[in-house]
DNA sequence: GTCTATACAACGATAGAC
DNA sequence: GTCTATCGTTGTATAGAC
């Protein structure tokens, strides 16, 4: 059934602006939910995906940004890691938590929690979109923001930053734990901003905080 | 086929010990997940179970040492809350957190990350299964050791415990995020138990640690 | 004619074969 | 260590819509 996505597999293709609706965004889409979903973040190229869709891998880059863009929009992650990443690193490298929490709940509170769990439920049970998860939260993410600070033992850190996060997003929007389902912004920031700073920048080997 | 699991409901029953091995452990952890599964935790009622397992309510004592045990053992969460709690609280209370790490790490690697995993493959689909662990963990574990501490805000503190501790499983045994999937208790401790102790008896309000 | 979606070619990086 | 294949990405020319 790869076929129903394809497009003109045997004619040569045309250059230039297609006949009429032909949309490719919403192909490439629907190819990168495929393949991800297959091969996971790492196997599964922009190549591959494109030639799903029928279309010229040119295309990814020029609708989503790059692979990350259209990983992060296949599976409806309302970030686009090029332009988060740098915004984050934007500001002092002691309120770096902060900027990380403010933005991860203004961005899943946007969209409604039930995206969050959603995303989790397709977690749970898939290998594959496991692999798919933690490759991007460390390699896209959490290692981009580390290697700015230069801190010790990059890789536990990024594991357990993404505890934390990881934990809020469970008990805000999946558990719904009172009160911190219906806590203000400024309220999660001062109660676990310090914590995760900790685990950008803290000692994380047995001293004190 | 809720009848299923009714045994003898219109013959007279039997005192004394049933013919043969009769299982009325397993004939109650069947009722149990039914029952638990249709209205919860808090609206489910040992007598419910019991009568649908065929069997006297006293059973869920003498098997399960009461309804929270039979909760735990129905859902398949390795752990026994009626003695785990006080276990938790004997010792320092500054050290509070490290217990609970290394019991939760000790436990959950006991019977394998798998079982973490499709408690919250459960959890993310089921609405029902969300309000029962929510309150399992808040009613049952939290609120026991916050109440033992007497901090301030102890609501707040249940649900950061929660993030704190959900966060770490989540990563260690569904995302098998590399180095904490595969460090040892100390490692865990030297790094999170901090953080914990903070949401248990720190300051949450903005203040530093 | 202008704008833009599209295809093709090529570049630098990287991983694996030998 | 070298060679090769393949990856993501970029620059540019072209075809169709308006």
């Amino acid at each position: 059934m790869s076929s129903g996505v394809d497009r003109d597999s045997s004619e040569p293709k045309r250059r230039g602006r297609r006949r009429n609706g032909a949309d490719t965004k919403a192909a490439l889409l629907d190819a990168a939910r495929e393949v991800f979903t297959e091969q996971g973040y790492e196997s599964a190229t922009v190549r591959t995906i494109a030639g799903r869709a029928g279309v010229d891998p040119a295309m990814v880059n020029h609708w989503f940004g790059g692979k990350e863009g259209l990983f992060t929009a296949a599976m409806r992650i309302p970030i686009n890691p090029a332009e988060l990443v740098p915004q984050l690193l934007d500001g002092p490298p002691e309120e770096l938590a902060e900027r990380i929490l403010r933005r991860f709940v203004a961005v899943w509170d946007d969209v409604g929690g039930g995206q969050f769990a959603a995303l989790m439920r397709s977690v749970a049970g898939n290998e594959i979109a496991v692999s798919m998860l933690r490759d991007f939260i460390k390699d896209v993410l959490f290692d981009r923001l580390l290697a700015e600070l230069g801190s010790d033992r990059p890789d536990l850190r990024v594991a357990l930053c993404a505890t934390q996060v990881a934990g809020l997003g469970m008990a805000r929007y999946v558990l719904h734990l009172e009160p911190l389902a219906s806590a203000d912004e400024d309220t999660i920031v001062s109660a676990i901003a310090p914590n995760l700073q900790r685990y950008l920048t803290g000692d994380i080997s047995g001293g004190s905080a």
